[in-house]
DNA sequence: GTTTCCGATGCATAAAAGGTATCATGAAAA
DNA sequence: TTTTCATGATACCTTTTATGCATCGGAAAC
């Protein structure tokens, strides 16, 4: 025989009424059911729990160490099943998002805040990633949620613009360009450019270089770093300019010069990606939310 | 029809190895009864933890949140199981320990050091106490060992001498006596005295008031202080004088002179005392530790 | 097409748990 | 002192639960 939840629950009603009678009317069972439950509590344990007489039944000190871990236990089960309930229909669980720098520089952690204050028990566990790093890991199931540069239009995916930027042009402090009010595309035909690597920020250059190429250059890339902080700082040292986004300038720490670019008209969209079947439970509900936040 | 222990124990075999029929054999049954051990902890759960088909077994969201707290569930019982057993043969437990400052100052630290490395899972809690109060603590079984100033001839008591010690007279820097290199009790008869409360330091006075009334006199006590760090700042800071011991004296921070008493052979004891019968096994332990202390 | 491996189901059996009646014992009441 | 009452333990039987065996239906491998 082994040791179950119910001998536990019944010694733990015992241990509190210490009376088998009344302790086997609180468990609606009849008092010879108690008796013998405990009894093959005891023979399982080879301890004796309780001291026993016509007069009084006591706990034994064995029966008290074992009345507080059986109610750790039970309290344990108790969680567990409650846990579950609630990740089965999606009220618990966790969020794996991804992020890039133009995300979580602006729309994403007011997003984020919000959708935690609706579903509070979702833990979101963000990802940094480049858009390319993301669409691979959605694919892999690495990830539910990718907050990317768009647009993507890949099969098998669902999107949803969250956040549209107008770039700038950024140049360090006594650059020839700095004391203009803004800048064409055409201006900076003849500029060293900092950026990040080709392949990893593919998705931003595949909407840049087309607009560079319209106004008749192509940029050339004079240094590399491996995010945005990176390629700030570079064109603080004076290696180049950038092309970025407002937001992305925000966290810049100084001795740069913001200038609009006044030819570009196309905004660059970051998009909510995720994939268009097989949606976890909490996944879902972030998707809802996103629906919701468009309504509202 | 409720979650048993067993419910845990067959989920977590087949979480492991994802195939119905490796896991029965593994749990040794048949492969029906643990796919109907899976139906009804799934139904009593009303969540689905498996997704299954011919092909494959995978756990859901849900399965993976019942496998974690499953785990600690059993853990917890195995744990619980392992205490109360170690419990019930005196292996574990609580050892209440009275001691008074004549015991603390001396023998009880290493007592109870070369204690916990012979039975390391009895955690020795320790109450300060004078000896009256152990005694009484000692009856009302909310102690079971007590330090205490002997000697102790109580019915109903067993005790052990464990420390001896030789009173000192402790008198304040530039007190007329501080220059003798000994004293004797009549040389005292005329001071001022520093000491505790007479009820609470009843077995003390015990000792040290016939042999003053031997030597012709009463101590007069001036100043009553709750413990002996405080009858020393008394005594420093010129209130009177007292008699204490050695070892309570090097727990002094400044200004006083110990003068040994050069008449006194009765030496005063503290005891291990502890009730005679229905001893708890860790304090059974304990006494025979004591025991064995002595042959060695 | 046949075989093989998978999980699910029907049915009979074994094991566990429960209920009723009753006993032995010690304390309290008469 | 005797009687009564309440307690926990036991005997015996019933109900519930768990298990094993045989088998099904379906997908993949040969």
């Amino acid at each position: 025989m082994k040791i179950g939840l119910r001998h536990i629950r019944y010694f733990l009603v015992l241990a509190e009424d210490l009376n088998f009678r009344r302790a086997s009317e609180h468990l609606h069972i009849s008092q010879p059911a108690l008796t013998r439950t405990i009894q093959h509590l005891e023979a399982e344990l080879q301890v004796t729990l309780f001291d026993r007489s016509q007069n009084f039944v006591r706990l034994t000190d064995a029966g008290r160490a074992f009345r507080e871990g059986g109610q750790r236990v039970l309290n344990g089960m108790e969680a567990t099943i409650d846990l579950t309930r609630r990740v089965s229909i999606g009220e618990a669980g966790a969020l794996r998002v991804g992020y890039t720098d133009f995300a979580i520089a602006d729309a994403l952690p007011e997003l984020l805040k919000q959708f935690h204050q609706r579903h509070p028990g979702i833990t979101v566990r963000p990802h940094h990633g480049v858009t390319t790093t993301q669409l691979q890991e959605l694919r892999d199931d690495k990830l539910d949620i990718g907050f990317v540069t768009g647009p993507v239009r890949q099969p098998g995916f669902h999107s949803r613009v969250v956040q549209t930027d107008r770039p700038i042009c950024i140049v360090p402090e006594g650059h020839r360009l700095a004391s203009r009010a803004s800048v064409t595309l055409a201006d900076l035909a003849d500029e060293d450019f900092v950026h990040g690597p080709a392949e990893a920020w593919a998705h931003f250059y595949d909407y840049l270089f087309p607009l560079c190429r319209k106004a008749g250059f192509q940029p050339r890339i004079v240094q590399e770093a491996f995010n945005s902080v990176g390629i700030l700082g570079l064109v603080s040292c004076g290696m180049g300019i950038t092309i970025l986004t407002e937001s992305i300038y925000d966290f810049a720490t100084g001795g740069l010069v913001p200038l609009p670019l006044s030819d570009i008209a196309e905004e660059m969209v970051t998009e909510a990606v995720w994939a268009s079947e097989n949606l976890r439970l909490p996944a879902q509900h972030f998707v809802d939310f996103l629906e919701h936040q468009h309504k509202s």
